[in-house]
DNA sequence: AATGAATGAGGGTTCATTCAT
DNA sequence: AATGAATGAACCCTCATTCAT
C-alpha cells in the first residue's frame, strides 16, 4: 500500500499549503487533515511533528520556485526580464506567504537546507547575469530578492479578496522591480544579508520564540 | 483614580502595540497585560472586547502617522523627498505591522474611520504635491502607498532580530520608492484601489473569516 | 448623612430581591448595585459579604410575609380561608423564590432566625386554628406549608413570562390547598419536618456545597 | 472504538443529569466530566456546545418518563391511580429538576420536540381516561400536570439532604394529587396552557434571557 | 461615606498530540 | 496503515472581592 501512502502524503502537503495561506499559520491540523480528506491520525503518521509538515511544505515550494528560476534563466535572453519574470512567478507560487509563516519553526534539516541552497544558487545566477548586463543596481544583493518576495507575497489580510490581493502584490512588486534597475542613485541604507546570515535564521533556537 | 486609570490605558495600548508586532495578532491578552504591568482584569475593564483594544491601537498609530505626514508636508520643500521621509517614518512607527494584523477584526467604528480618513487625506496631499512636481509616476495611486507601507513594515519572522528586520525594511522600502519616481515606463498592471475600496475593507462581514 | 445611607441600604435590598428573582442566584453583585443606582463599593460597605446581603433580603421578605400571616389571622373569620389567603399572599411576595435561592448560603444569624421563628409561629397559629375547625387534614405539618410555598413560588424558567408564571403558580397552589382539606384519606407518606429540622438547615456547613 | 465512545456518551449524559440536579444548571462542565470519569476534551467532543448536552439529558429523561406513562396506562386498571403512579415515577426520575433547569437554553430541535410531544400524548391519555372515570377534576389541563411535576421535583436547596428532599417532594405531590380529585369545587383561577403554549416556550428567543 | 479601578481565581472552549482499535 | 477518540494545557473572559482616591 505504498502508493496510497504516497498519495496521502502529497494530499497532505497540498492541503497544508492551502490551509496555511487561507487560514494562517495557526491553522488547526485537523483542518489540514480534513482538506486532505484523511484522518488526523494519518497526518501524524506522515508528519509526526508539526515542524515536519511545515518543512515538507517549504521544500515543496522551494522546489517549484527553483524550477521557475532555472526556467527563467534558460528561456529569457534578457537578464533583467528574466529576473522580473522569476520574481512574479515566485510570488504566484506563494513562497513568501508560506516561507515566512513557517520560517521560525523550521529548524535546519538537511533537505530544507539543500533546497534553500539550490534556490539561492539559481537566484544568484539570475542576479549575476543582470549585473553583467549592467541593468541591475549593484547595491542590492541576493538576499534582498528573497526577502522582498516574502514581503510581497504575504496576504494583506483576510478582508481583502485573495485575487485582488494577488493583483496588488504583482502591481507593487513591479514598482519594486523598477526600483531595482541600474541608475546613478546613491547606495541603499543598511547592510547586506549574506547566505550565511540566511542560514543562521534557521538554526534551532532555545527561546521558544513562537508567534 | 482617574489619572491612574488613564495611565494604565496608555500602558495597555503601548503594550498591545508591542505585543501585536512581536507575537502576532493572536498574542495572548495576558501577555499584553503582563507587558503593561497590570492584571488581566484591568485589561478587560478598559477594553471589554479584544476588538476594542485592537481599535485603540489602530487609532493611536493612525494619529501618530498622520502627524508625520503633516510634518513632512510642512517641513520638506521637495515633494518627493517629503513622500520618502513620510513613508520611512510610517514604517518606523509600525503602522503596517499593526494595521494589517488588525484590519480584519476592526469593523468600522467612527473614531477608527475618522483617523483613517485623516490619514488618507494627508497622504493624498503628499502625492498630489509630487505629481505637480512631476517627480512621481502617475500610474500609482494613494492606496498603493498605504498598502506598500503595510507590506514593508510587517516583520519577516520572529527569527530575524527586530533591529535587523527594520533595517531591511527601510532598505527595501527605498528600492520601492526609487521605483515610484516618474519615468517613461509602461503603466502598472492591476487596478487602482480607491478610498471607497479601502473603506469597504472595514465593513463588518458575516463570514467569521478569521485568520 | 445617616438618611442617605439608610436609603441606599433599602435600595440595595430591593434591588437584590429583584435581581435574585429575575436573574437567578448567580446575579452579579454589580448588577444589584446598578439596579440600586449605587457603586459596587457602596454595596460592599453596607453588606461586606455576599451572605450578609442575602440575609437582609431574607429578613425583609420574612417580615412582610409574617405580617401577611398575622393579617390573615386577624381579618379572616374562617380558618381555612385564612390559610388559603396567607399562602397566596406569601407566593405573591415571592418568599419561595428568594428563600430557596438563598437558603444554602444563609447560615444562622440571630436576626434571620428571629424572623424565621416569628414566621413559623404565625404559620403555626394559622394551622392550629384550621385544625380546631376540622377543615385541615391532620397528616400535614407546619413545615409542609413553608416548603410548599417555596415550591410554588419558584419561577418555572426564564422563558415563561413572569406574569403568566405567577398566574400558574396561584392556580397550582389552589389545587394543593384543595388537597389540604380535611378528608378521610390515608395519611401522607414520609415524615414530618419539625421546626428543629428547619433550623438545622441553616447551620453553617463545611462542605462549600454551593449551587 | 465505537463501543467505548458510546459508553462514554452514556456516562456523560448520566453524569450531567446528576450534576444538574445536584449543582444546578451552571454546574461546571469539568465536574460533569469528572463524574463521568473522562477528560473535559472528551465531553466537548461528544457535546460541542453546552446546549447539546442539555438536550441530550432532556431527551433521555423524556424517553424514560414517557415509558413510565405508557406503563401506567397499561398496567393500572384504575385511571386516577395510574395518574398518581405516573406522577410519582416522573418525580423520581427527576424530570422537573432537569427540564426546568434546562428549558430556557434548549431551543427547539427536532429530537427534543419529538420526545416532548410523545410525552404530552401519553400524559393526555392518562388524563382523558381519568376524566372518563369522573375521578379527575375538569378545570385542570394537561399542561398543569407537567408544570406541577416540574415544581415538585426541583430540589429545595443544597442544604437539604437529597433523600429527605425527595421524601418531601412525594409527600407534597400526594397532597396536590388529592387536590386533583373530582369534587364540586369552584373552578381554578388562571387560564389553561395549551400544548402550543408549551411549544412556544422552546422557540429560540433573541433576548439572551439567561438565568 | 461613596466611588469605581484593580486583582486574580475559576469556568468555558480549542486544539496539538497520544493512543487504542 | 488508517482512523478517530481521549487527553490536558493554554487561552478567553467574568465576576467576587479588595483598595486607593
Amino acid at each position: 500500500m505504498r502508493a496510497d501512502a504516497q498519495r496521502n502524503r502529497e494530499l497532505l502537503v497540498t492541503a497544508a499549503h492551502e490551509a496555511f495561506i487561507a487560514t494562517g499559520p495557526n491553522a488547526p491540523l485537523e483542518e489540514v487533515a480534513r482538506r486532505a480528506g484523511v484522518g488526523i491520525g494519518t497526518l501524524y503518521r506522515h508528519f509526526p511533528e508539526r515542524t515536519v509538515l511545515l518543512r515538507a511544505v517549504a521544500v515543496d515550494v522551494s522546489r517549484r520556485v527553483a524550477a521557475e528560476a532555472v526556467a527563467a534563466i534558460d528561456e529569457e535572453p534578457d537578464a533583467f526580464a528574466a529576473l522580473r519574470r522569476y520574481m512574479h512567478r515566485a510570488l504566484e507560487i506563494g513562497i513568501g506567504a508560506v516561507m515566512s509563516l513557517i520560517a521560525d519553526e523550521l529548524g535546519a534539516d538537511e533537505e530544507t537546507m539543500r533546497w534553500r541552497d539550490e534556490l539561492a544558487s539559481a537566484q544568484r545566477q539570475l542576479l549575476e547575469r543582470a549585473w553583467r548586463e549592467k541593468t541591475l543596481r549593484t547595491d542590492i544583493d541576493f538576499a534582498d530578492i528573497g526577502l522582498a518576495i516574502v514581503r510581497f507575497s504575504r496576504p494583506i489580510g483576510p478582508r481583502l479578496d485573495p485575487d485582488l490581493d494577488m493583483e496588488f502584490a504583482h502591481r507593487h512588486l513591479d514598482v519594486f522591480i523598477d526600483g531595482l534597475a541600474a541608475t546613478d542613485r546613491d547606495s541603499l541604507p543598511g547592510r547586506r544579508l549574506t547566505l550565511e546570515d540566511m542560514r543562521a535564521l534557521n538554526e534551532p533556537t532555545t527561546e521558544g520564540n513562537e508567534r
